[in-house]
DNA sequence: GAAAGGCGTAAAGAGTCCATAAAGAGAGTG
DNA sequence: CACTCTCTTTATGGACTCTTTACGCCTTTC
């Protein structure tokens, strides 16, 4: 499961900007727009950080930061307009983790989620599985399964079909394909290839010898149907 | 004994400044003035928090970073003339704890290392028990529990389970885990895996030979059950 | 219509990975 | 010092993957 971060901030604008960032990442996001509000989503959602603004209309901000600190250990990141030192230092020594000021990059705050996620242990956000026609490849758990039933492929296979699923659609060339699962060294050895994606077909395919998932475009390359 | 402090940087007036600073402060600070007499130090005098300027003539600071991280967990604190947003992204996606622009606030500073530290002392976040299907692992008492008998592991075997159990459904790659359990010297040394997964099962597992909890990805690692 | 070369499939051999047992090294304890 | 426990290291058998080769079929080219 994705790490869940709670975001609070007053201004709807930072909130509909953030949250929808953060949800892309692979986050699972919830927000709170008052301090009140803010304590009560820690108890009841026990998010894996908090991304929180100094400037809130009913407590101040460091207040709130210090109520979550006496219950929880979930790390802090302080958002806010007002860069003066104390400030900082005041945030940082209730138990803020970390301390942005805004206008911020979002790369940068992202990378600082990251860092903050990392140093308390939890597992980088979820690559979604890639699902395509009855066919759901599984990258986290190198899983594929084809209506319903699982399927299992050799670390090769599975780099390949991912490769080709991550392009539907497209004519991927035999120079591109080997070079991208064999190296550079290979692209002169269509052989491999042609093997490799036998074996792919036999496993995935209902009817291997008329594809409908893996398709040959004579004469160039190969294409992953993307109906 | 007061924390340790090294602080890396080729300026002589920065290090004139900042270790006397943080000397007053009461901790203890050593000083490199390179990349490669910083990771000497490091491995040295196990420092508890490394300050580091990104700017060092003879290693560029982001790797002198990872290389640190690739054998301890130490806090590292960048501090760069750069404040552009990549360079930033870059230092944090690497392991830095933080990144600190200058000209900096001699206080914020020093709130930011008080914040480090603090999270580095801060006991493991609150463990409650890890609960699987008739399998409790209580990582503060060090004791598992299988269908009501208490199992007796070593802690390397322990370390092992918790990790594993903390990712239930993932598959964790053989390199993931030996660099988790025995640190990055050890990633192509798979057979210190297997035969710690051998043992693991052993007393874990209800039938060895047909695991339950612990998984085997053929050619990519090991997975914990998920159900 | 014939030659050349791509495509799909099968099969053999080399190499790699897994599980397990067991011996040796090292730390801690009485 | 002897004993115990843990961890590392090595060896072995079995299973699987990957590479390589071969061959029949088909499409393209001349």
């Amino acid at each position: 499961m994705p790490p869940k971060i709670l975001v609070v901030d007053d201004e709807p604008n930072i909130l509909s900007t953030l949250a929808p960032l953060l949800r892309t990442r692979g986050y699972e996001v919830s927000t709170a727009m008052n301090g009140r509000s803010a304590i009560e989503a820690v108890e009841h959602e026990k998010p894996d950080l908090i991304v929180l603004d100094l400037g809130l209309p009913d407590i101040d901000g460091v207040d709130v930061c210090r109520a979550i600190r006496e219950t929880m250990s979930v790390p802090i990141l302080i958002l806010s307009a007002r860069g003066a030192e104390t400030d900082k230092v005041r945030a940082l020594d209730v138990g803020a983790d970390d301390y942005v000021t805004k206008p911020f990059g979002a790369e940068e705050l992202l990378a600082r989620v990251r860092a903050a996620l990392r140093r308390a242990d939890a597992p980088p956000p979820a690559s979604e599985p890639i699902v395509r026609a009855g066919l759901v490849i599984d990258r986290e758990r190198f899983r594929v399964v084809r209506d319903g039933d699982e399927v299992r492929l050799t670390p090769k296979e599975f780099e390949l079909l991912v490769f080709l699923a991550q392009h539907p659609g497209r004519v991927l060339t035999h120079r591109t394909i080997l070079k991208a699962i064999w190296g550079a060294n290979a692209v002169d050895q269509p052989e491999h290839l042609r093997v490799l994606i036998g074996a792919l077909r036999k496993k995935i395919e209902p009817i291997p010898s008329t594809p409908k998932y893996i398709l040959t475009e004579p004469w160039v390359g190969y294409r992953f149907a993307d109906d």
